[in-house]
DNA sequence: GTGAAAGCGCTAACAC
DNA sequence: GTGTTAGCGCTTTCAC
């Protein structure tokens, strides 16, 4: 590995000055800086950004903890960081958290030990106490799709409530009175929140949701495919389905099918994340657009920004929000329910 | 930031003996131990990884670079890797290449600053000499999906033209005679691999592929709707269709529904990949099992020992087999073709 | 305009 | 069993 001793040797200059010169700076003769850059060019050299890391006490890395990075939803969000981190020249280290609190932690703290400016970290697990600790020692950490008041200028998030009545809202227009929900079957925020939002909004247009017609699975295709199969075996009769995610959608989609049921003739469908699988669905999938790549970027510069503590913080919050993205899984009510 | 020297002075004790209760080292008391422990716990110092890394010589980090992790196949490839970097105690360093030359450079080059002991390297257009090169000067590199001769024990890769040739045989046994291909429009590698496995296998079988029965287009699912209309607009007739992957079938088959055309009844179509997205569809995907994440997991191991020079190379190459997997969008062909 | 030197946090060889 | 010390590659202050 060539050092910037060796390139210093070469050229006949101090270190310095190749440090200089290397970095742009100011205080090198003309004469002298074009000799130190062939002599940096013709040996290869690279500063090391571990030793540049050390004296510098700033690595220009941003970390990311995410679930699992073959979700695509996480694969975006990912993508949403690495646009901000290669514009403001950062690096990118990424850990998956596999949805367990301890390498949730483990993942933060390797993150922290390599002295990653700036953390970005989609928590699902973790209690508020843990979150607002970390927060506490780390400046340049934000949250990603998860609110906490105490520390919301940290939070960077989508309003599942709104959107949640949004897509409720946009099927009772449609003139459905029939509802069914697919939900996660871990009621932690957002699952919570949806639901709360479809109720609430059911409420206020004088329609009711049973009990019953609220079914849970794992969110995931198969879970959607599963809890469709336990509503439609309980006998529920619904014309619309709100589904958690565009994955179990697709499921429900699937039980339906298979129940002899089409879609969206006798049941409408609505997802929510907007994936790239929601079309290739047939029928294309009627969703609430997450913009999490949007979202993840914004989290990136305002986790950059919050490292730097020699700026002012603005206690602001960072709430995004949700449209529909009307296709084909969604039409009006037929008169007689089916 | 607590540092060592904070813990040896409150703990009464050296660096030295810090550093080695750290690294669980002998020659150090029980008593002195349990105090050096308990002060480090109170303090809670972690050892900065840039210091150790600016020492050792060795970062323990992995540094892969694809090019865009927001598709599954690429998330599903850095969910191997981080699979064997958790294993193996090492961390991840991620870089997207945006499938240009110069971001795959740089992103490499980035990786090399940070003393990656690892790197993985998915390259779809750097030539063969650039790669050779890069592998000449870093010991940990290897190239994941790309098979280069001269480095084959550098290289994990899948055999595309045998592929492609068990998903043609395999539809030739369902009695398809009339075959269509949709393939990417990069003739770089994979789908040249793949196409001639196709014609081969065809030819073999005394079938022949007219070459307007070959549509180009960008890999995705637009790109496989516009060439299936392609296809039929020239009046192409066909039983048979091998897409160049899963997002490419599936934009195929809204094509054919589209045109009225039914999928299997009228065509059979066959996929590549096996993403989560060939579930998604109607029917679901016949397809090829691209074993991704394994690869990418052995891809890591490999790298990783690679990376110790002191231990010897063993010069062999790592080749992965495909497998088809059945499922709903091919049926046997009917007599008369459509 | 250029160089000498201190020091970032840590490890490891060597001394005691 | 424990401490001293040199040095990893780099930046930056201070002389000159």
């Amino acid at each position: 590995m060539v050092t910037i001793k060796d390139v210093a040797r070469v050229a006949g200059v101090s270190t310095a000055t190749v440090s200089r010169v290397v970095h742009n700076g100011g205080h090198v003769g003309d004469a002298c800086r074009a000799r130190v850059k062939k002599v940096i060019e013709e040996l290869g050299y690279r500063p090391n950004t571990n030793a540049q890391a050390l004296v510098k006490k700033s690595t220009n890395t941003i970390g990311v903890v995410t679930p699992k990075l073959s979700m695509s939803f996480f694969g975006t969000l990912a993508c949403g960081v690495e646009k901000a981190a290669k514009e403001k020249n950062y690096k990118l280290l990424m850990s998956n958290s596999m949805y367990e609190t301890q390498s949730e932690i483990d993942a933060i703290n390797s993150l922290r030990d390599h002295h990653c400016d700036a953390i970005i970290l989609h928590s699902e697990y973790s209690d508020e106490k843990t979150l607002i600790d970390l927060a506490d020692k780390i400046p340049g950490l934000v949250l990603i799709n998860r609110y906490i008041p105490k520390i919301a200028n940290r939070c960077v998030w989508l309003d599942n409530e709104s959107a949640a009545k949004q897509a409720t809202q946009y099927l009772i227009d449609k003139g459905h009175t029939d509802f069914a929900v697919v939900t996660s079957i871990y009621q932690n925020n957002d699952p919570m929140l949806r639901v709360n939002g479809i109720k609430q909004t059911l409420k206020l247009n004088e329609l009711s949701l049973n009990k019953d017609a609220i079914a849970e699975a794992t969110a995931n295709m198969e879970g959607g495919e599963q809890a469709v199969k336990e509503l439609l075996a309980k006998g529920i009769k619904f014309t619309a389905l709100l589904a958690y995610n565009d994955l179990m959608a697709i499921g429900a989609m699937h039980a339906l099918f298979d129940a002899g049921l089409r879609v969206p003739e006798d049941v409408s469908v609505i997802g929510f994340d907007n994936l790239a699988i929601a079309k290739a669905c047939r029928p294309k999938l009627t969703t609430m657009h997450y913009p999490v790549e949007e979202m993840a970027y914004y989290a990136a510069e305002l986790a950059i920004n919050l490292s730097d503590t020699s700026k002012p913080v603005t206690n602001r919050t960072h709430l995004f929000l949700s449209d529909i993205i009307e296709r084909a899984s969604v039409i009006n009510a037929k008169n007689n329910n089916c």
